[in-house]
DNA sequence: GTACAAGTTAAAGTCGACTTGAGGTCAAGA
DNA sequence: TCTTGACCTCAAGTCGACTTTAACTTGTAC
């Protein structure tokens, strides 16, 4: 298969497709002068990413479960890992649906007589909804950044 | 209070504050010199647009809801819709939380002889877990830019 | 009265995941 | 033979939400 095929097949751009491979998540088996040839299992392998980025991995993160070819070694307890993370943050999500849903159907004059919505604001004033443990992370790597470039 | 004070109380750094009135999500009472001098409801203001952020809202969106100043008009559909929109997240988040939950613990050789892992990756390949409506919006807007750039 | 910590601005940088653009190569069809 | 049009590479741009930096200005404590 040429990459307009497989983007075609998987509805993943040709773009992404050459950007994934320059990441080394996926591979061509080979080239027709320029052009690169797939192999079918390509198909599996990109929905192994998709699946990885619906579970929030990063790409990096993917690419090392998946390695740079063949079947995948996925950690497990990376996967329950994840979904402890996913739990997390369901949990935080629930919290916020159904404040919305209340404060949409609130009867109180304003949003902020309503004691359920000020219940919400103040779990939201300490941090409690939003950022999450992944968001931590890059926030961490990004001040680590910030230390290296000062100490250098 | 100074900015410094706001930042103590609220645990928003002085950076994102500055930002935050640059955007007129919030403003300063007035100056004290060159000092901004913020009034006590900035605190309940600043939890409101973490409110906001923390169900979704993008800062922009943010800013049209609570408005330049005062009292905001939040509008009930709105809420409803973003209510709505977090619960397709969140169904999602669990399908793919009790995959990943079972991939850990699933006694198949390799994940992929496991039903529910490649039921899993068949719902990735179609693009039906990840991508909310949020997301392609951002995408359409993406790409009217594009085409607004193209059109100039 | 002077040093200095803490404020100020405007511009540039960061992060991840891509997309876009410019300029080049090449096989196949008219 | 010549022209497309699909592919190629590499660099630069995009998006949102901030942070960082550089170059000032000030209120305040000594």
């Amino acid at each position: 298969m040429d990459i307009a095929e497989v983007a075609k097949r998987s509805g993943v751009p040709a773009s992404k497709l050459r950007f994934y491979e320059e990441k080394g998540l996926i591979s061509s088996v080979g080239r027709q002068g320029l052009r690169r040839v797939f192999n079918a299992d390509i198909l599996e392998r990109l929905a192994l990413i998709a699946l990885g980025r619906a579970a929030g991995f990063s790409l990096d993160e993917i690419a090392q479960m998946i390695g740079p070819k063949g079947k995948p070694n996925i950690d497990r307890e990376l996967l329950e890992s994840k979904a402890d993370e996913l739990d997390r943050t369901i949990q935080k999500q629930i919290t916020m649906r159904d404040g919305l849903r209340h404060a949409a159907v609130c009867s109180a004059p304003s949003h902020m007589e309503c004691p359920t919505f000020r219940r919400l604001l103040g779990l939201a004033a300490i941090g409690e909804l939003g950022s999450n443990s992944t968001e931590k992370l890059s926030q961490k790597r990004r001040s680590n950044n910030a230390l290296q470039r000062k100490n250098r």
